[in-house]
DNA sequence: GTCTATACAATGATAGAC
DNA sequence: GTCTATCATTGTATAGAC
């Protein structure tokens, strides 16, 4: 228990990261301002400008956060018991865990045309395809796979929370909370079916 | 050829909602200003308030434009020949098409917490949602089936254009353009074997 | 390390000339 | 209809006190 990100004794830097991202995914980019992370993070400007001078320097850090995660996930991912495809599409569903909103972050600022931030996205893509390339064998199996994750992962972020969150709705109705169980038993099949292109 | 979009002589407005369309989805949402807007359009800030009394008014243009053509384009998915869900996902690709360009335009909005833009997203998935599920019966693959459309819209406008778009590059090592076509032939399989929840 | 005060550019919007 | 000022506000960043 070294420096956990949610302690309050944790380092001000990494609040300030924590931060950071919430804004990003959940208010989008324009809105994750310096004067409203340092409010959010507890910290005056002033003080948030201590840890990092600028805003690129601040974007470094989520980016560099997310290497790490994504690092740490296709590790994971491959020594899997569920295997690489169950675990992709499990933690693509909005779980709101630190690789998740990590990702969302970061999404927002590639499509604020942030070079940097397209790169990653795109290292980060090319890693978890490999991963299940490895496993499914073919490609547009794959590639199909990799875009329900993204759909998963993306499309949930446009609906951070239905805005009003009425509990005990009829659900019949709408297609809300995608059914990940359903779609992995589907994808399953088709991996042991066989397949010609 | 009363109104085409691109005609010089087109109406200045909608030659502005074009370029505040172009600017959201190709610089996001940050750059899409409205000197941006103007200089874009070919008008001044001036000249495009006369139009849009406010930047809340262009929003609701593009809202606007995006209901009408998702109304035609389910018109469309249903009398489709080749059946709504090969129909779907091509016209997901990016294809730069109308629809396609309002659509992330609005998903820039979106992100940016716009609930009416997200309010508009919402309802047109949903009527894709019910085109889809009549289709193909099953919930849980017309689920998946949405988010490969997802995936293949949004996650593509991540990536506008390959920023060193060069040509005949190794196509192999990495996952770019999905195969579309194969996509399509896969669900094709995938609605006619028989699926067990 | 953290704060307040301040400089400077850019944004959304108004007023009024042509 | 379209333009050129102009203004209030906000965003990034700097300087210097504590």
């Amino acid at each position: 228990m070294t420096d956990n990100a949610k302690t309050p004794a944790a380092g001000t830097r990494e609040r300030i990261l924590d931060a950071f991202e919430t804004l990003l995914s959940e208010c989008g980019e324009r809105a994750a301002t310096l004067e409203a992370v340092a409010a959010a993070a507890g910290v005056s400007k002033g003080g948030l400008l201590y840890h990092f001078g600028t805003k690129d320097a601040l974007i470094e850090g989520v980016l560099g956060r997310l290497e790490t995660m994504v690092a740490l996930d296709i590790a994971q991912i491959r020594s899997s018991e569920a295997g690489p495809v169950a675990h992709l599409i499990r933690t693509s569903a909005p779980t709101g865990n630190n690789l998740d909103r990590a990702l969302v972050a970061v999404s927002r600022l590639a499509q604020a045309s942030n070079s940097r931030a397209r790169q990653a996205l795109r290292s980060a893509n090319d890693a978890w395809y490999q991963a299940v390339l490895e496993t499914v064998g073919d490609p547009v199996l794959t590639r199909t796979i990799m875009l329900i994750s993204d759909g998963l992962c993306y499309g949930s972020a446009f609906f951070p929370t239905e805005d009003p969150p009425r509990k005990g709705a009829q659900d019949a109705a709408r297609p809300q909370s995608p059914d990940v169980e359903g779609i992995i038993a589907l994808l399953e099949t088709l991996t042991a079916i066989p397949y010609r292109p």
